[in-house]
DNA sequence: CTATATCGCTAGCTTAGCTAGCAATATCTC
DNA sequence: GAGATATTGCTAGCTAAGCTAGCGATATAG
């Protein structure tokens, strides 16, 4: 059975250890379910529309612009679902769309300062605890703990 | 704005390491929603589903048995809505309700070989990316990245 | 032993995702 | 340029999945 979810056994000390941290992202995964749940509930909204403002935080972080589309293609669902939620979104004040300067067809979205705010408050005692625990690594750790992130990151979604 | 979102900012190279860590894990975040996204796509399951197989196979790993009203209370979703989703996976061949032996009010869920088998093939491509970007550090800075992530998982996720 | 709480379920309602298809606009091909 | 094709976001109507209310069976507290 363990030979099925975790397809081999570690011969070495290395192995061991690589295994041991991919375990510790499948249930760091799992926390952030857990987390999300939490945050669905107090902020009142559904599964979805939190992982869309999820993404549209880490975007405008990246200094990226977002549309119905990328929306769309992030949560893998249709566009018609995405007109929906947008409109969920849009009415309860957490985004706005606006005209795309070039392209008439298109739209872009920002989050409204209201947005940035409830989320941060209901994320703030999660991030409170999650910086406690982080703060005690040194700079060098940290940089290579970022630099890992960032590397799974990327192996996960390439895009 | 960045001052919502994160409320402070870094004085010291420490702190923007640790800064940068926390907004490498809202990334890392953001990559497993879409990969969930997928995998949810390719296993032909809703996300919801696809998150208490997850959190089935975390238990299953730490020795844990699994009730419906473990999975409402992680998903937070009523018992109503967790009978039927047992249902469907029951009824997909990826769960199987057994008597509890002690509480006759109780069931205890497993997962299925098939279960298992599903899950590993649909998130083995994700697995070797992540064995590969893992496997360059040294055992030393495994260990130190496995114990940050255990350590970020119980402070997003006490319980 | 009675009273209360818990477990998982059913019934019926509501919400959110899907497919199909559209108007407007952009881009490709000649 | 002109016509064909693709893309964007939307509406309409259907299907699926979550919710509340409440129940029978069982366990536990007083």
């Amino acid at each position: 059975m363990s030979i099925m979810t975790t397809p081999w056994v570690p011969q070495t000390p290395h192995q061991r250890a690589v295994l041991d941290v991919l375990l510790s992202i499948r249930a760091l995964n799992d926390a952030m379910d857990r987390m999300n749940g939490g945050m669905k509930d107090d902020m009142d909204m559904n599964a979805t529309d939190l992982a869309a403002l999820r993404m549209m935080i880490v975007r405008e972080q990246r200094g990226e612009s977002v549309s119905p589309h990328d929306i769309a293609k992030h949560l893998r669902i249709s566009t018609a679902s995405t007109t929906k939620l947008l409109d969920r979104l849009e009415g309860a004040g957490y985004i706005e769309r606006h005209p795309h300067p070039r392209d008439r067809r298109a739209r872009i979205l920002t989050l409204t300062a209201h947005s940035r705010a409830t989320f941060f408050k209901h994320f703030s005692e999660h991030l409170e605890q999650m910086r406690r625990v982080t703060e005690p690594y040194t700079e060098d750790e940290l940089r290579l703990i970022g630099r890992y992130l960032t590397d799974v990151s990327q192996a996960i979604d390439p895009a």
